[in-house]
DNA sequence: AGGCTATATAGCTATATGGCTATATATGGG
DNA sequence: CCCATATATAGCCATATAGCTATATAGCCT
């Protein structure tokens, strides 16, 4: 509902080092080494994005030792997936739209100057 | 597919403002005055709004007269919905998770130094 | 205690983003 | 042809982001 919330989630998915990380976690827990590794990339870097991760509610993290585990939190996918869901009847073409069938329209009524036409 | 795609559309999604206009075309094509109106935001900062969007594909953009009309484009929309599908079913908390398999299997086996406990 | 491993923080740089104002471009209409 | 309207571009600023290296912290283990 928190319109920061969509923000974060969304801002956080928008990079393929922190989606891969998500999709990583889908096994289950995982280290910040373990996560690092398929990567690139500096450990700090890597705990940055966990840090955003985090910050957007995405991971959770826990204690094992020296060890930090994270683990997937889902409910910030499920809000994203709720706002998407207004728009699944328009990707799957369900949608009558509603300019075309203006276009209908005026081709019954020809068109006025207070109801000119749209260009397709 | 290609995760630059995505990028993009997360990116773009990460804004409320872009999400207002997105959620503004649900309802057919707008003009990019009448999509400024409703905010608190000079006209160019909508145009700028607009550029991100299309650069993503999440809308096109027609021409009538001076006019250059924008429309909804959901299938980045149904992309990134793609991509959320993979988390669902953990999200829907119908998800064996894999660790607290594994704990539960620990508490039959008890934990050796090659199988260290996972902490909860 | 001291060292090893895992992770976090600090501080730097380069680039990207989001906002503004001022100005340029495009197009229909008188 | 000029004007009004609609939109885009340019150029500026402030802040955010993503990466790095170097260093600090935390906690096990000998």
């Amino acid at each position: 509902m928190d319109p920061r919330r969509l923000d974060q989630t969304f801002a956080a998915l928008a990079d393929p080092t922190r989606r891969a990380i998500l999709a990583r976690l889908i096994d289950g827990e995982a280290t910040v080494m373990e996560l690092a590794e398929p990567f690139a990339m500096s450990q700090p870097s890597i705990s940055k994005h966990l840090k955003v991760l985090e910050g957007a509610g995405l991971i959770s993290r826990g204690r094992d030792a020296q060890r930090r585990p994270c683990r997937l939190e889902a409910k910030p996918l499920a809000e994203a997936n709720e706002w998407l869901e207004r728009y699944r009847a328009i990707w799957e073409g369900n949608f009558l739209r509603l300019d075309a069938l203006l276009d209908e329209l005026q081709r019954v009524t020809p068109p006025s100057k207070s109801a000119p036409g749209k260009k397709r």
